[in-house]
DNA sequence: GCGATCAGCGGCACG
DNA sequence: CGTGCCGTTGATCGC
């Protein structure tokens, strides 16, 4: 580990090209200006910043405030440090795409050694959803029989492939937060293609927290069916998922 | 700006104190494990990272790779620090959202202050696509008026609405990159609405650079059409975007 | 404030 | 590799 403040321009230039040669993770604080082309182009006037670069040669620009950072570039990326009179300019170049920061004055540099041999571990995704309701399927609906999760079709996958009490294939759409348009054009396009493939009748089902007017709309418009479903964290945590019983189902016929 | 390698418990605790009472940007590096519960749940074992906390009090915390944090909390969050027997653990609340770092050894702090009035400036967004069309209409097809651009509906916004020169409505989305089936189903949906509302034949353009296999199924089973356009950052800059001709239009009637 | 969409989206998983 | 879609998506703009 290595930090210094208020570098002369020599040592500044000595321990960048050190940290990229030995692709380590390292910070820079300082007064700077970005610009960016690429898929995109952009341009940061003078300010002061700190600048990211870890291990995987991932770059990122941040300001002060906002937790995203202002610019950046993807891991990968092949670095260069160089003079410019008394500036000094990093460059990071990849796959047709140059991010250079022109540092005027550096206050900071730190190179940090992370021994880190633990990964992230995150519950309350999708997926966790879907593996709940395939524990408890009648959740959704008193004896619906789920026949495939995550069922891959052409035009993208069907979260939950069931029949129902009455033998009726049912595509299953899950979303864990409030649903919009997109939600239920996603199932109308999943229930069209497997009515082509079948020629029987197959029922659309959207769970999720809430609807959007908008969604509500266009999902009785297109006879599909909603199902409040409560994703809380506790659930999922728990195993279980909770029905709402307040909030109106839509069912069509 | 202060910077402490390796700092006692006790001088810890007072620099992180300090720079959280004043709202500042400051950075921790060392072993932890990261708890975070809100929309979702999440563990990380221990292991060595950086944590950063900006004015705004958003939060991050990155791995020795990886541009994005692994862990992060909004910005507004409440932050606060304690002693867990010989650990530093620092807490952030922010909307029903918990994110607590334990530090069993901080080998850094660094806190900076950042002096920054630029704000960035980019090029290449949808908007610029946008205008470009405005100002040379001809670029999508001879004798196309626009009417009104970002003309908004009640299930989203059209990017391009004119007249072609037959005096034929025309709805035109536009993509900055390949465009998928979302688009489709989005100029689908916008298209629709109008037929509804003007009760006249209304043509439907999907203006991308390049279109998917299955984007190009739906948009042609819809009769709907394609006109290959090239967004690229220079054309942007320029002033100007180019017609793509090797690639074939599709075009019903 | 909600709702819809864009983002230099990034990332993953499946064909 | 492309295609589709989820994400603790975030950020913006319009209603």
């Amino acid at each position: 580990m290595e930090s210094l403040q208020n570098p002369p321009k020599d040592k500044a230039m000595e321990v960048l090209s050190k940290a990229i040669a030995e692709s380590r993770f390292f910070t820079i604080v300082g007064r700077c200006e970005v610009d960016y082309r690429g898929r995109a182009s952009s341009k940061l006037g003078e300010g002061e910043r700190m600048l990211m670069v870890k291990e995987d040669r991932s770059l990122t620009v941040h300001k002060k405030d906002r937790h995203a950072p202002v610019n950046y570039q993807r891991a990968g990326c092949e670095l260069s440090v160089s003079c410019e009179g008394e500036a000094i300019k990093l460059t990071s170049k990849n796959a047709g795409e140059v991010l250079s920061a022109r540092f005027s004055g550096i206050k900071f540099i730190g190179v940090f050694q992370m021994e880190d041999d633990e990964d992230l571990s995150l519950v309350g995704k999708e997926k966790d959803l879907s593996s709940l309701v395939q524990a408890e399927p009648h959740l959704i609906e008193p004896g619906l029989v789920p026949l495939e999760m995550e069922k891959s079709i052409r035009t993208g996958g069907i979260d939950v492939y069931a029949r129902d009490k009455e033998g009726n294939l049912v595509v299953v759409e899950l979303k864990r937060r409030a649903a919009g348009l997109d939600a239920v054009t996603q199932l109308k396009r999943y229930v069209g293609e497997i009515r082509r493939l079948h020629k029987e009748k197959v029922r659309g089902i959207l769970c999720a927290p809430s609807l959007t007017p908008n969604a509500r709309e266009m999902l009785a418009s297109e006879g599909l069916e909603f199902i409040p479903l409560d994703p809380s964290i506790e659930h999922m945590e728990q195993g279980r998922v909770k029905l709402i019983k307040s909030q109106k189902r839509i069912d069509q016929f």
